[in-house]
DNA sequence: CCCATATCGTTTGTGTACACACGATGACAT
DNA sequence: ATGTCATCGTGTGTACACAAACGATATGGG
């Protein structure tokens, strides 16, 4: 009963005429997002190669193979990670070997970061199976409709 | 040049004869749904009206106002949380006084958890918010875009 | 040159998110 | 009734994710 007073307050219009309709927590975008993101790491998880590398991760050393050499800050404004979530990012990478440190010797307060050979072994073993993954997790989609989810997505980001 | 041997072999056909596009990062599904799923959880920390109310611990009150009463177990499963997961939500609720609990008289492995009287009024009120909340994470797509987000990502969960 | 301001990386604290192992309980077949 | 197997909640360990505060360094204006 308590309830459906929520609900009835809630079904005020948008912008047009149409009644909207009821409020359901499965349909919002960002619960759908969230279940979306779940479901594409588990699959990265299992299909990327490595079972200790995980997306963020990855990225960071897919960003560090095409430029060579960043700066920690300019990888996390790459790949959308928060400087504080960098931190454990590359500190964990640096303690497998997979990445280097030096200071930037025309900046010190940068800290420039860049793959070991290991490391670069590693991504490009890893870059193999990226695509199937991606193709796994688009799966239940047709290929126009693949491309228009990532058209969507991009635009919302 | 160590790193076009590995775009190279990434060129491989996909189904059709089409050649398949260089891999970036940034057009993979995993990337752009944590990308998207940062931005609408920025957006709800700003607009559901409560900054200590995280988008989990929402969805799981608004069930728990949908249902009256559900097991831990049950309403993970409900708004796709892990078992270990949803325990961490349910304590914090809890130490809040929004969510209640108490054994399961038919069953002795089961919680049962329930809003109190403030979570039940806490919800109600964030129920307000939630489809401003949604709209404006939505807010760069056209209508007829936005139902098909919702529809290509309720496919892929 | 100096000061206000900005950037960079680190640290701390809180909160998802999941794997794994554990103990208690329930269900079911024999 | 008993033993096998599943389910439920808990605890631990690891990893994102971000806010806030901090010290060190850089930059640009006066």
């Amino acid at each position: 009963m308590r309830s459906n007073v929520a609900k009835k307050q809630l079904e005020s219009k948008t912008t047009t005429g149409t009644a909207s309709r009821p409020y359901r927590i499965e349909e919002q975008v960002g619960y759908l997002l969230r279940r979306a993101h779940q479901r594409a790491s588990a699959i990265f998880q299992v299909g990327i190669g490595d079972p200790n590398i995980t997306p963020t991760q990855y990225s960071s050393m897919v960003k560090l193979n095409e430029y060579t050499e960043l700066s920690q800050n300019l990888l996390g404004r790459l790949v959308g990670m928060d400087k504080a979530t960098m931190q454990g990012v590359v500190r964990r990478l640096k303690e497998r070997g997979l990445v280097d440190s030096r200071p930037d010797p025309g900046d010190a307060r940068r800290t420039l970061l860049s793959l070991t050979t290991e490391g670069n072994r590693l991504v490009t073993k890893l870059l193999l199976n990226g695509p199937a993954v991606s193709r796994e997790t688009l799966k239940p989609l047709s290929q126009q409709e693949q491309r228009q989810l990532l058209d969507l997505l991009s635009r919302i980001v």
